[in-house]
DNA sequence: TGATTTTTGATTGAATATGATTATTTAATG
DNA sequence: CATTAAATAATCATATTCAATCAAAAATCA
């Protein structure tokens, strides 16, 4: 693991209480050589996060009070074009109008419009997603609805015939579609069969299809087929898409927004 | 990045606030630079961000407010007689073994339970709590079966159409229900009315009933009944639960255990 | 236009963060 | 239980960074 350079002591602190959680427990040495920086300022850093009950100290470092959360990859993977991410976000959160219903997919990028979605009024959310709900709950404008199902561990997404029964039930306005790969010809891809089935039915639920996807995913191909690409309605991408890519789904009369 | 000209004073700190939630955290000379003002400007618009709760400034700068999710009720209620609860989730975990499916309600003595079961292996759990998905994601030897419905935002539980028939679809060897409080005559009772036909469908999935109540909710009434005191097949409480209120339970040949 | 308020940038003493130094405390070993 | 090596806490030095103040510039208003 890399060491990243100057941090704030806030930030800083919040590193080195997830660093001693992940390694259940650390000496002061290892993680002043991890840090960079002086034991001095390890003491400095422990003493303050056992006082807010963070990490428990013992003579030469500390260890984790709580077992450290799983990193799963789902979240892993929101640290990946994360500017792009977050622009994305927010211009398809713009797209949102109030009154209205939006179904938000699994997703990294879809979770990025769900960020931006939390302060808003008058919206309901419907979605597959754990990460999204665990996003807007609290959010006391938005009714939040959850489709029920099998819980996919890796991606924290909800799948399988309960989702899809629970589909039929609900209606939505505009659709935040997050996809793994978009091929002018290949269409919509993902890159787990399991899922596809419900991916159909959310698409199948009608109103506008937008596809939440950064450069990375423009112009690729994944396993498992989804949709043809003129499934969708929108594609809200970022500036780094390939030029020919976006002027092919112009052609085919797809509205593209970058940003 | 090239340098704005010439903005309001109320412009440019919506645009730094973006800037630093576009970065997620950015120094007083990043930013001075960037707007091209001076560092004592930066100050100033930091200061009052901060003072709205817009951004968090350190030593040095500024980050995006993290993502603190706002103090639930349920998180909230976990505070209260935590001994207790923990050792009746305890107990109520001992008692679901491998290979079966149970169902776990909502409420914090409920999510104890799905606390003690997250190492276990080849086990199903169904759930209308989204706290207890939380609790179990990422737990590999479990499969985790969300219900879906309309989030209850203080509570974090789904509840509604979506989720009774959602439970058509489910059983459950055993359920660990969570419940406001119990009663002789009133039975199971709670104090959210629209809960309550959720509730029902959940007790009417069959399977064995456990029923998990700290000595707090024992002999009480609350508003809403859901079901008769018979529903109930088993109830892990706590020594401090009345004693006549035990000793009518098992003359009623329900199970009762104390811990 | 002229007066008044607001905003900005520079200056300076105060505050903060960090690392080095040095007693003091702790834990390990015989 | 005494010795000893290591770790800690306390103190100090230093380099940034911050906040308060003030004057100049800009905007607002009569």
């Amino acid at each position: 693991m890399e060491t990243k350079l100057s941090l704030s002591s806030i930030e800083r602190q919040e590193e080195l209480c997830r660093f001693v959680e992940l390694h259940q427990r650390a000496t002061v040495a290892e993680i002043a050589e991890h840090f960079a920086v002086s034991v001095a300022t390890v003491r400095r850093d422990l003493e303050s996060l056992e006082e807010r009950g963070e990490i428990q100290r013992f003579h030469g470092g500390a260890m984790a009070v709580r077992q450290a959360p799983p990193e799963l990859p789902a979240l892993q993977r929101q640290n990946e074009q994360p500017d792009e991410k977050k622009r994305i976000g927010r211009a398809a959160a713009d797209l949102i109008k109030a009154g209205e219903t939006v179904f938000i997919s699994s997703g990294t990028t879809a979770l990025e419009v769900a960020r931006n979605l939390r302060q808003r009024q008058n919206l309901t959310v419907i979605t597959n997603s754990f990460l999204v709900v665990n996003t807007l709950a609290g959010a006391s404008g938005i009714e939040v609805v959850g489709l029920g199902g099998v819980l996919r561990h890796t991606e924290l997404s909800m799948i399988g015939h309960i989702t899809a029964q629970a589909l039929a039930e609900v209606h939505a306005h505009k659709i935040i579609f997050g996809v793994r790969a978009l091929d002018i010809e290949h269409g919509l891809t993902n890159d787990y069969l399991p899922e596809t089935m419900t991916d159909r039915a959310i698409l199948a639920m009608g109103g506008q299809v937008i596809v939440v996807a950064d450069y990375t995913k423009c112009d690729r191909v994944s396993t498992s087929c989804v949709a043809p690409i003129t499934t969708m309605h929108t594609l809200v991408t970022d500036l780094k898409a390939p030029a020919d890519f976006v002027e092919a789904l112009k052609a085919k009369r797809i509205e593209v927004i970058l940003v």
